[in-house]
DNA sequence: CTGTTAGCGCGTTCAC
DNA sequence: GTGAACGCGCTAACAG
């Protein structure tokens, strides 16, 4: 009894059920605005449409209409952790009820003209961590791209309000060791270059934490994930008087711990330090890290609602993600 | 000077430029078998389509051959770690030589069903982490996805060779533990029922390794990401006699390593613990963290090869993914 | 108001 | 090597 081929339902298919023509279908099933049908037309159609369980075609919605209802997110070459991935998770959900897809593509730029995977998926919308060239924004959007997002670093479009604060969190984290009577600030930079797109707006924030202060400006070093080379950004530091360190995020600030251990130290005491992210392995840490976390629930609503806004023309949502980061102290600070 | 409407170029462009007819074009640059083009034609083709920068569109493809040239991926809802993350990259990397583009889709499967997901894309293939019902997978062939793949757990199509070889980690992890002269041993299983998928074929592999060195059952005990749990887990393996753990992964062997630190102890001496991954806090942790990874890069590759086959109508190639794993013997065991 | 007709968007592929 | 139809949904123009 199996079905031999067994071809898509289409919208004709629906028509023939509710004996009208194609068009009303697609008027109803779209609700379109300016085009009024009886409720009976309407119902029967509904009704078809369920019966035969219809679904349209994103392929040929995507053809006519010029874009899909895919949004798509470059992700950066760099190691995403557990926080990307949870504002990825949360970005997916959040758009899913608005009834767009979020798709990630992973990979380097390397690879291949980042051109050419936007045009193998006609998206509503890109995402990016990095920065997008003008002539990349230009192409984009004569493409009909709704919206192109670089969600670091400034984009021409100005939309820095969409960017997860990464100032805020470096100033939190000074702050917070500023509240604890430390006076002399370091930095502890990543050693990899490929996340500098995060580290610089981070750092500024923590140089202007210490200046709204009243200290002087943290001692920047770049901390490898190695506990030797830690060691000796340990030791810089004391020499130099800094009894207080920030992090780029909680595996360098693991360094930083495990270089004090090096030396015979142990935080706060030998030097308090202050992680970002609150990864699983930073309230495991000898002694638990304190860290700063955003709340990505809520950043991903609003990047969502911009989207949405975007995509259907609307202005978007005016809104701030200010208060969205905060500590979590522990005993390393 | 600006153009106004941008109009895409299209076949029909290259046509009228290389003075031929569409169908022409279409089967040069696809080099369709079996239709014979004279050289010089071909060459009038190719020449007017660099020209004028033509790219097919994607969506009129999709429409009409039924699948687009995506591969898409379904992320399960558990946090995904680095090791993940990179499986990806190299799969994205390595399908992108075969002309494919790699996607991946976050969220859980509650947010919508899944064959929402699938149907705004027509994806050429679909990987996923979490196993498919019977029907899934019907209503996903039939609706041309020529390739579905379970990476875990036991689909239908009989693909456990495509798996990440979770059953040899475990192994190996049982293996270097037996080597060193360890005779009964834990295991530090997750406190997150989402990643049973993973922990269960690990386990086995444990259980199996111990029975190939003649050795009893391994304890097993859930050990939550919390200090003062882990204590208790490593008071109940002191006390049955165990002296080496193999942890679900470096999260969970680091919890361990805390749990021993609350009771006074260090590893390898008072537990030998062994975890998996390999994840950056591994090597930081003190003791240094021994632990089990897999050759991502060679996986992805494998993966890659086979979703091309099974796209192109070719069989699947016969190969093994059992050499890729293998051990970093650090301070902890 | 209600609903229909017709043609577009663009690449692929069969039959001549 | 070509003409023409096809895959499928959207929407402007139009008739009742």
């Amino acid at each position: 009894m199996a079905d031999r081929t067994v071809r898509r339902v289409t919208s004709a298919d629906v028509a023939r059920m509710a004996g009208v023509s194609r068009a009303t279908v697609s008027y109803v099933l779209n609700e379109t605005p300016h085009q009024t049908i009886s409720a009976g037309t309407r119902g029967r159609v509904l009704d078809a449409a369920a019966r035969l369980g219809y679904a349209p075609s994103a392929a040929a919605r995507t053809l006519r209409t010029g874009r899909s209802q895919l949004v798509l997110c470059l992700l950066p070459d760099w190691p995403i952790g557990n926080e990307v991935g949870a504002l990825l998770g949360n970005l997916s959900s959040a758009l899913a009820r608005q009834g767009l897809t979020f798709v990630a593509h992973p990979g380097s730029r390397e690879d291949r003209p980042i051109s050419e995977i936007w045009k193998a998926i006609t998206p509503a919308a890109v995402l990016a961590f990095a920065e997008f060239s003008d002539d990349e924004i230009d192409a984009m959007r004569a493409a009909g791209v709704a919206l192109v997002v670089a969600l670091l670093g400034r984009s021409r479009q100005r939309r820095r309000e969409l960017e997860v604060p990464q100032h805020l969190v470096g100033r939190l984290q000074a702050g917070h060791l500023a509240g604890q009577g430390h006076t002399r600030l370091g930095y502890a930079y990543p050693d990899d270059d490929r996340v500098r797109i995060f580290a610089e707006p981070r750092l500024d924030g923590v140089r202007a934490g210490c200046t709204a202060h009243g200290l002087d400006a943290p001692l920047v070093q770049t901390v490898p994930l190695d506990p030797e080379a830690a060691a000796t950004a340990v030791r810089r530091w004391r020499d130099a008087g800094v009894t207080g360190v920030c992090a780029y995020n909680d595996e360098v600030a693991l360094a930083v711990l495990a270089g004090l251990r090096r030396r015979g130290l142990r935080a706060p005491d030998g030097l308090a330090v202050v992680g970002v992210d609150d990864i699983p392995a930073a309230r495991l840490a000898e002694p638990a890290l304190t860290t700063v976390t955003t709340d990505q629930t809520a950043v991903a609503a609003h990047l969502a609602d911009t989207v949405v806004a975007a995509i259907n023309g609307r202005p978007e949502p005016a809104a701030s993600v200010a208060d969205l980061v905060h500590v979590v102290r522990r005993a390393s600070a």
